[in-house]
RNA sequence: GCCGGGGUGCCCGAGCGGACCAAGGGGCUGGCCUUGAGAGCCAGUAGGGAUUCACCCUGCGCGGGUUCAAAUCCCGCCCCCGGCGCCA
């Protein structure tokens, strides 16, 4: 069995470049690609003749004569000439073919809602009674688009999540880490802190309890490996490289944990394998120009819970169900009013056949911020990764699918909790859900993290 | 990081320049046999290309090189084991 791309290639081109169509992209380099397929498998079958043809005098020339031997030797050197040139030839055939297959983004799911930006995503789902101050009630409506969504009217406006951080709570330093690291670097003390590790207890521990297998992956990766998990933009917009050595900073752990099969096969009967990494993220965000500067919400580095599944390509739709479920259920438990949304096909990254978005509603901003990413990647990661499944019964192989999906990313869940638990105050609640994981030591906070004058 | 030993198919393991281009065993899958299981027998069990079948090429950690010919010789890299050093 194939990848599914490559034989659209072959067999159907129609279908890729309507694929491309709908994710907005240059249609020109499919006719490249089908040529570039048929020379590479033209030249491949000269070269193979050619190699049989000296196998065949090779074969022989131990069994021959002395002097019968000079002439034959003569000619398989003669033949090697011209082999080595078709080698040259296809190699470079090759070389091209593979990149330019490798730049093709992941197949279109059917249900992807098609439009050029983010402004064609689809809302399919609201949760929760969303917080809105008054004056931002029409923003509202106008975001929510007619919905039928439970809120309430905030008659005072809460504190953005980096003046509560830094000046209200006092919990936060993001001058001095710009002083010494950059922007996009922080200092995070105390009550905050043990917010960060709360989280990822509690996203851990409810994903462990529904049988994902727990994995501390590595922080970083051989050069090979990492373009294999990722695209091109992505590469550049996130990755940090390690200077002189042939490494990389993973920007999520769905890097690692996908990397974990790498050029493996995996018996049929071990799918689906559900896993639920914890790492801290690197990116770079160089192409988020001057977003989101202020504050924790778009950093170089935090903390996340990843979930990753390997399927049967058969089921990888289910998987992605229960992926976003999963995540829902991690907000639904912190309390933070939430939409999912079905992101356009012109806004998917080339590795995701389809993405659904969790934004949480964040009161002080009037907006919905994107907290949760959850793709299914299909066989795209897997044919780069040559991570193969083994069906031994039916003698039959075949690209797992891979799936991947934020369960907790520390800064940015902690962003929505300063918003959305503020009282007027300025204390900060500290979620009933995370309270269990803080009872345990004597200096987290247990119920409230209180505004700094208040102390 | 240094010194020594090693990496062969799903697993174990032989081969250490050419003569059925990976022996032999185990496992797994299918078939025969059997009331059923087991044993036994036969076949299949790396990737790719072509194809009605037969077929061909590549593959012995990875990448180069020497040779008409490389699992086998040479160089670089990665990983594993043992010893020394360093370290949380």
């Amino acid at each position: 069995m194939s990848w599914s791309i490559l034989e659209l290639v072959r067999n159907n081109p129609d279908k890729l470049v309507e694929n491309l169509r709908k994710r907005f992209v240059d249609v020109s380099l499919i006719n490249k690609v089908i040529e570039l397929d048929r020379k590479w498998r033209t030249t491949l079958q000269e070269v193979e003749r050619l190699r049989h043809e000296h196998n065949v005098i090779t074969d022989q020339i131990p069994r021959l004569p002395l002097e019968e031997r000079k002439t034959k030797i003569e000619e398989a050197k003669k033949l090697l000439v011209t082999l080595k040139e078709k080698e040259k030839e296809l190699k470079q055939v090759e070389e091209e073919r593979e990149s330019l297959l490798k730049s093709l983004p992941n197949l279109v799911s059917e249900d992807v809602p098609i439009g050029p930006d983010e402004n064609y995503s689809v809302p399919i789902k609201f949760w929760g009674r969303f917080k809105v101050y008054k004056d931002d009630l029409e923003e509202f409506k106008k975001q929510t688009g007619g919905m039928q969504v439970d809120y309430e009217v905030l008659e005072w406006k809460p504190v953005g999540h980096a003046d509560e951080l830094e000046r209200v709570l006092g919990l936060g330093n993001t001058e001095k880490a710009s002083q010494v690291s950059g922007s996009r670097f922080y200092y995070l003390f105390d009550d905050i802190v043990w917010l960060d590790f709360s989280l990822l207890l509690y996203a851990v521990d409810l994903l462990t309890s529904k049988g994902y297998r727990l994995v501390l992956p590595p922080y970083m990766l051989r050069g090979e490996v990492i373009h294999s998990v990722i695209d091109l933009d992505t590469f550049k917009d996130a990755i940090y490289k390690i200077e002189d050595e042939d490494l990389y900073l993973i920007a999520t752990a769905e890097h690692p944990l996908a990397a974990l099969y790498f050029k493996e096969e995996i018996e049929k009967e071990n799918l689906p394998i559900k896993l639920v990494g914890v790492s801290p993220a690197f990116r770079k965000e160089a192409g988020a120009a001057n977003k989101d500067l202020k504050g924790i919400f778009r950093v170089h580095q935090f903390h996340k819970v990843e979930q990753f599944v390997y399927s049967l390509p058969e089921e990888s739709w289910n998987y992605h169900k229960e992926l976003i479920s999963n995540a829902e259920e991690l907000f639904q438990g912190l309390g933070l009013a939430y939409r999912v949304i079905n992101i356009a096909s012109g806004d998917l990254g080339a590795c995701a056949a389809k993405k659904y978005d969790l934004e949480v509603w964040m009161p002080a901003q009037a907006k919905f911020r994107e907290m949760v990413s959850c793709s299914n990647c299909t066989d795209w990661q897997a044919y780069r990764m040559k991570i193969r499944y083994v069906d031994r019964k039916n003698n039959k192989k075949g690209y797992v699918h891979t799936l991947n999906s934020t369960a907790v990313a520390s800064t940015r869940t902690i962003t929505a909790i300063l918003e959305n638990y503020q009282r007027q105050d300025g204390a900060i609640e500290v979620p009933k859900v995370l309270r269990k994981y803080l009872e345990m030591f004597k200096a987290a906070p247990k119920d409230y993290i209180l505004p700094k004058k208040a102390k």
